[in-house]
DNA sequence: GAATTAATGTTTACAGCGTAAACATAGTAC
DNA sequence: GTACTATGTTTACGCTGTAAACATTAATTC
């Protein structure tokens, strides 16, 4: 074993995102991150200042991916128009990132980071990816104006976000069943949305742009 | 001073709550909200049975006063039926709940309490909170089924915690100048829905309702 | 190429945390 | 009054983030 490890920083950002979407930053240690790197438990402070700013690091890495996964759908090099359905495609991408790596979510949209300013790398990752939501709404339709494309993208976003909270929601009430012996109405409105996904997010996000 | 407290229960809660406002839920301890209360460290613990059901009763207590705060609009002993103003500032009061009171906020739909199941109070407090929300859409709207009031539901609660969650990335991000000198598209487009927030709710919360 | 310096690792130490256990006091039931 | 229960305190433990001192290796200077 070598006393230097290489690549400790990356591999302490791959040890804490792993760690992380297991079992939420609220319940993993830098201790325990050093101890899955195989390093001493303050070997991650010759990179990270804080525990906050190596969880900054889980947070853009969670940005770029999230922006990777989208731009799979909407080719981001070109600018030609796209169908609604590829729209749609594209915000079912978000949901499916936001819920399959739903603790990192967390962390790139929680309180755990307070502010953004003190990590660029995370400031820049997180601006991308709105860009890369706002420039797939501009090839879908012919809008007025720049304002009016942040508008329409303040909408979607508030409601991908929105559905992503209410899935967490869900799985919080789950399963209780109620006096009478049913279950919860929003268990049930949520489960239907989540059942009929594409049709649910047809009619929204349509709305929405055209609102 | 008296060696029982006498109301310690409710005064554990209230300064949890103070605290949890002024600091976040992730930065007050128990010793701290013991300290507030004048006992000792340890006396939480004839109430709580860990930290989390403390938290579980100021998020109980959040969903009660947010609903509140919407009753405080729509009258919810009566059926009649509202205009759409009463039910924008319904949802208006929903939001101004919910970024005066971020903190608690974020008690309530974050990841702190995993698991509603086992805090009644706070599983009550909570489908409650949604019951007022659907039957002030009930009273605005006439529509064909339950199924139908609770899809509209969701579409407009998902917004509503949505556009909260936008809220606070906004903070994070605040006032950081791009290279090019101006601000942060994101930044401007938030900032010009929060500027314009009655028409920006009015035209969204009317297309998700006939979406 | 040896000496110096900077980068990156380890060991040790500390105060604060959640909480378990043992003990103290006060109110309640008989 | 005596026993019991509820509710408080004291003490103690292992875990946490992180500061400080030290060790080792890599990079830079002469």
């Amino acid at each position: 074993m070598k006393y230097h490890h290489g690549n400790l920083r990356s591999e302490l950002i791959r040890c804490a995102c792993t760690l992380c979407e297991e079992h939420g930053h609220d319940k993993i240690s830098l201790r325990g991150i050093a101890k899955e790197a195989n390093v001493s438990q303050t070997a991650p402070y010759r990179h990270f200042e804080t525990k906050e700013s190596l969880l900054a690091a889980v947070a853009a890495h969670g940005f770029v991916e999230m922006q990777k996964s989208i731009d799979k759908i909407i080719d981001l090099s070109k600018t030609n128009k796209i169908s609604k359905k590829t729209l749609i495609d594209a915000m079912l991408a978000y949901l499916d990132f936001a819920i399959s790596n739903n603790n990192i979510y967390e962390v790139m949209f929680g309180t755990v980071i307070k502010d953004f300013r003190n990590f660029p790398d995370l400031h820049d990752a997180a601006l991308e990816a709105y860009s890369s939501l706002k420039s797939s709404i501009k090839r879908y339709i012919k809008l007025k104006n720049d304002q009016e494309y942040d508008e329409k993208c303040v909408k979607i976003w508030a409601f991908l976000h929105g559905l992503v909270g209410l899935n967490k929601i869900e799985q919080k009430l789950e399963d209780v069943p109620t006096t009478d012996g049913s279950f919860d109405m929003p268990i049930d409105a949520l489960r239907a949305a989540k059942n009929n996904l594409v049709p649910f997010m047809n009619s929204s996000i349509d709305a929405l742009i055209k609102s």
